[in-house]
DNA sequence: TCTCGTATCATTGTATACAATGATACGGGT
DNA sequence: ACCCGTATCATTGTATACAATGATACGAGA
């Protein structure tokens, strides 16, 4: 039975650094801090029951992750992802994910590839019960592994990253479900991954990815940012 | 939609933070601190009259952007790339600078366009008079052009630190200037681009990177690293 | 001589003190 | 009432002090 939470990196998550940081970051991805709020070093920090210090250097490492921004003398901004940001990133996505996928079919263990079947099965099984809690994250899960079944550090690392990023986003239109959907793709991909058949997994996965985008789309990604803009236009004009 | 502020890289840049951050890097980028030296923070301090706490937080960032590897409660050491990451970045790049250069294609600006070919026409003379460094600069500055004129922060930012993270490599393969070659491959790609054919000059990028990945090899990639790697056992060894 | 435990030291990790900066509120001049 | 300079305060930027950790050297015991 594979255990999906499974954490990475375990040495860096018991030291303070390493703990201040995830935390944060965790809690920018799952919306505790909200998009443009303002970060305060010592608020973080007692928070987290840590000083300055420690909080100063997670916001420089998620700055340049992109998560916040940091007006010098002034503060740090959660980031918002726009519109484009989204849209931009999946293109980038797609073709990254095309490249894993096919990297992945020649690299791939006899561990990961059960792992990707069980995987799928499951997520299956979790569909027609509507459990979409689990479903989501065996999907993330899904990705996971072909990340790191490409054998290359460069694009798992690449690709984790954009992957949390479009999570926050992802979030807000989670409710409109392609579970289904999505998990078919993955187990067209699995088995083109298993017969061996690196092009065509390439394609698959490509195209899984413009397809999770224009479902985006479909399901109100435009009206999503429109009501947003509305609330922050509205927000400034306060000031 | 674009609500990105121009100011940020340079403010950046003269702030104490940016400052020592950039310097950093910089050294690490063009050889000052070699790959698998071990970086002292005071030393360091030093060096850039300052105080650890900002070089522990430009360390952070360092470390993010993947150019020193930081073991807890040890030290920072400068990573080295390895054959296989080079391989891997460009087989990367070869896609997103194709991507880059179709967004360029529908993007770009009368001015950046001028600066494109201007780029090319100058280069061609530094190629003719065998100026090689002014042309290793001119080529560096038609990539950023691109990135820039494709209108993604994103997808630029990206490319800039695949960019920046290869020159470390491409010094050591330099001297074998590809110097022509590239430059011609350049003319096309801002032809493709100008007649508006964003297909063709995805394309023409595209081949530009595998090209010049393919020519490293063959300039003795692997002799380098065999080298590099000989001189690593035999230090290894004395201790 | 060799091994192993301990003392010592160099270095990193964290907290705090102080300086610089930017935002805000107040008050005098018009 | 309005503008504008200044005082004040909150917050970030930097330096330093202290704690924790890991590496090294040394010496006692076998």
């Amino acid at each position: 039975m594979g255990n999906y939470n499974v954490k990475e990196e375990v040495t860096d998550k018991y030291s303070l650094r390493g703990r201040v940081f995830h935390k944060i970051r965790e809690n920018i991805l799952n919306g505790t801090y909200e998009e443009h709020e303002e970060l305060k070093e010592v608020t973080i920090g007692e928070e987290l029951g840590v000083s300055r210090t420690p909080v100063r250097e997670a916001f420089r490492q998620l700055e340049l992750e992109g998560l916040i921004r940091i007006i010098p003398n002034k503060g740090a901004y959660v980031t918002g992802i726009t519109e484009k940001d989204v849209k931009d990133i999946y293109m980038i996505r797609s073709l990254l994910e095309g490249l894993c996928a096919k990297w992945a079919t020649e690299h791939i263990t006899k561990e990961q590839l059960e792992e990707m079947e069980e995987n799928v099965y499951l997520a299956r099984f979790y569909a027609e019960k509507g459990h979409m809690e689990q479903l989501a994250q065996l999907d993330n899960r899904f990705h996971e592994i072909m990340y790191e079944a490409c054998n290359s550090k460069m694009l798992e690392h690449q690709l984790k990253d954009f992957h949390e990023y479009v999570l926050r986003v992802r979030k807000k239109t989670l409710a409109t479900a392609r579970g289904n959907a999505s998990n078919k793709e993955h187990e067209q991909i699995m088995l083109a991954i298993k017969a061996g058949d690196g092009e065509r997994a390439q394609e698959l996965a490509h195209m899984h990815m413009i397809n999770a985008y224009e479902n985006m789309v479909k399901n109100g990604l435009h009206e999503i940012y429109r009501k947003e803009n509305l609330e922050l236009e509205q927000e400034n004009l306060k000031k």
